[in-house]
DNA sequence: CATGACAGTATCCTTTTCGACACTATAGGC
DNA sequence: GCCTATAGTGTCGAAAAGGATACTGTCATG
């Protein structure tokens, strides 16, 4: 959990922090993303998302359910079967994170993902 | 300097966080979002963040800075002034923060700044 | 002369976050 | 019997972020 506001000690800016808070972790923002096409179980999202290791995942969508910005669902199944979905509230995010995303893919390229293509 | 993105390691959702990498610092959306409304000194933003130590914001804006998000002007005066305000870029964000804090205002007010009015 | 404002630095320390790795339990395929 | 997949948990350690405090140097004020 983001101990971002333990008192409020900003005053018109604090928003901006405690919606940062929410989303802020460090896959978060591509686990929502993701959930954004739809719902999806713990390995589908897992796979979507290289590099993150299960225990991390595991934490941040647990995060996620507790802010209330997702659902998870659990089929007492065997194997294990949980289903993550937006809830109503994280579907309000859908603006805001496509705002990070567009303004991101626009003046962040920052990691330009080529090393070899210079020349080519 | 947010470490987050060393490896392209995501597809569609990394724009995201490579938006959250320049704004998620503890008081950079409350410094940038002071910052839109027009050029300030050093101390003019601190006084605007209660809580905010000198270090941690030198360390934020220098951040803001090094990411041109912020322009900063050093006055060869004495005493210093040191003026900073939104670059270019950094206005690009303003649909960003605004979206930010839109959702903050309206979704997020988690930090409910009361816990005796209960059964008051 | 002492103090405060200005805009920081330097040093040290604590908290938080991130990540590697091993482990659980069951079922199905070979 | 062994390996894989499912969706985790537990433990440990490293790294990063954040914070407390003290210090710089000059000028104006009292």
């Amino acid at each position: 959990m983001p101990p971002r506001f333990k008192e409020p000690y900003c005053s018109a800016g604090c928003p901006v922090e405690a919606a940062l808070g929410l989303i802020g972790g460090k896959w978060k923002g591509i686990a929502l993303y993701h959930l954004m096409g739809g719902t999806l179980r713990f390995n589908e999202i897992r796979r979507r998302i290289p590099g993150v290791t299960q225990r991390m995942l595991t934490t941040q969508l647990r995060e996620l359910e507790a802010d209330g910005l997702i659902v998870r669902v659990v089929y007492p199944e065997v194997p294990p079967r949980v289903e993550y979905s937006l809830s109503a509230k994280g579907r309000t995010l859908e603006p805001v994170i496509m705002a990070l995303k567009v303004w991101g893919e626009t003046h962040a390229r920052s990691p330009q993902p080529q090393a070899s293509e210079a020349a080519a």
